[in-house]
DNA sequence: GTCAATGTTCTTGTATACAAGAATCACATT
DNA sequence: AATGTGATTCTTGTATACAAGAACATTGAC
């Protein structure tokens, strides 16, 4: 049997149906939700291919990502609510705490939240929705780049940045503040993929 | 038989089936991806209603668009092909002559094409995509405010201010000129909202 | 008269059977 | 030997049959 969900590999409706005991149909719908995600490419009437994004692809999402995360900072310096400032200093307090007893984990949790306040502080429900789906499709690659040494601290005084900005209603400052938190991480990821081609020789090759 | 495809209504299987002589199986691949694409709303074990974007969400599209050509125009600036360049005056004269004309549809047809070459010219194919995914969706909208008195001259010099940016490698210049381009069409989009309102008593309300 | 419970009907979700297009392999021809 | 053509097989796309859940109406009780 051959590995499972690699990149290129095609899958197969009547497989993928007897591995999970169930007919044809639902897996056609699951799969046709997957297409629309974008993480399986569907060639028509040849099936449908797992697709990791190809790493160029990946930063150029993450450009995307900084824009519109910097969109939501400038809208939520100065549209966001007292309740709401206040969920965004605590997960930074959170995110804080966490780093100090050096639990990755946490950290990673309570950044969501920091993120996830700011979307919807933006007042813009669809700069919400658009980012919110655009960042948890970024998600492990950005969970992998928290192994960067010393990026959990730095991270950490971007978010307080950030936070300070939006406390202060300066909407350029907390733009720019999120666009550079972003941009950073696309930049690690250059340099983690770097590493991982010198150890493992390719990449993530475009799809067969 | 009731009026089709307004707001709310619910799109019965069996019925578009035999409207469209095919089974359920091809409609219901159709209505997912549909919903998919945002146009409509599927609730579980109830079926699929269409569903208009609200006028809110409708602003905030907008918003979101001028943002993101913003972005195509500020990388254009640094990124143009020559050739992308030329296709982009072209797209400009071929618009001012359509103007002329007074040929609405043939402008609309160069406007896509303006657009669209910024986009690709942004060198991010993912943000080209998503540009482009967010333009189509907004397509109804943006042609329906064309109608506006004077718009179709005033849209046209901000072309050419917008090309002259991107000519001059001018990164910042282009994007402002975007993001006013869109952010005008929203307004503009409001004070039809606003007549609508005014002549039809309510404009477009959410869902039943 | 109103409300609740139950049964009927209608609609979606799932399974399976069938048709049509694509890939592959064999064989023939140049 | 290489390439083109044809047949076979495999896979997706479509149709239809069946099951299960939701809406609705009817009937009974308070």
């Amino acid at each position: 049997m051959a590995a499972e969900f690699v990149e290129g590999e095609r899958l197969d409706e009547v497989t993928l149906a007897a591995r999970f005991s169930v007919s044809r149909t639902p897996v056609r719908e699951a799969l046709h939700a997957l297409a629309a995600s974008g993480l399986v490419e569907t060639l028509p009437r040849r099936g449908v291919f797992v697709r990791y994004p190809s790493f160029i692809k990946l930063v150029e999402m993450f450009d995307v990502m900084a824009e519109l995360e910097a969109m939501c900072g400038r809208l939520a310096a100065r549209r966001i609510t007292e309740e709401e400032l206040e969920r965004l200093e605590a997960a930074a307090l959170a995110c804080e705490s966490a780093m100090e007893r050096g639990d990755a984990d946490e950290y990673y949790r309570e950044n969501e939240r920091f993120h996830h306040v700011l979307y919807h502080a933006s007042g813009n429900s669809f700069l919400a929705e658009q980012s919110s789906r655009l960042h948890k499709r970024l998600q492990p690659f950005r969970r992998l780049q928290l192994r960067v040494r010393g990026r959990l601290r730095q991270s950490m005084q971007e978010h307080r940045d950030v936070q300070k900005a939006v406390a202060a209603g300066d909407a350029e400052g907390a733009a720019r503040g999120l666009r550079r938190h972003i941009s950073i991480q696309g930049e690690n990821l250059k340099d983690l993929m770097a590493n991982f081609a010198r150890y493992h020789q390719r990449t993530m090759p475009q799809k067969p």
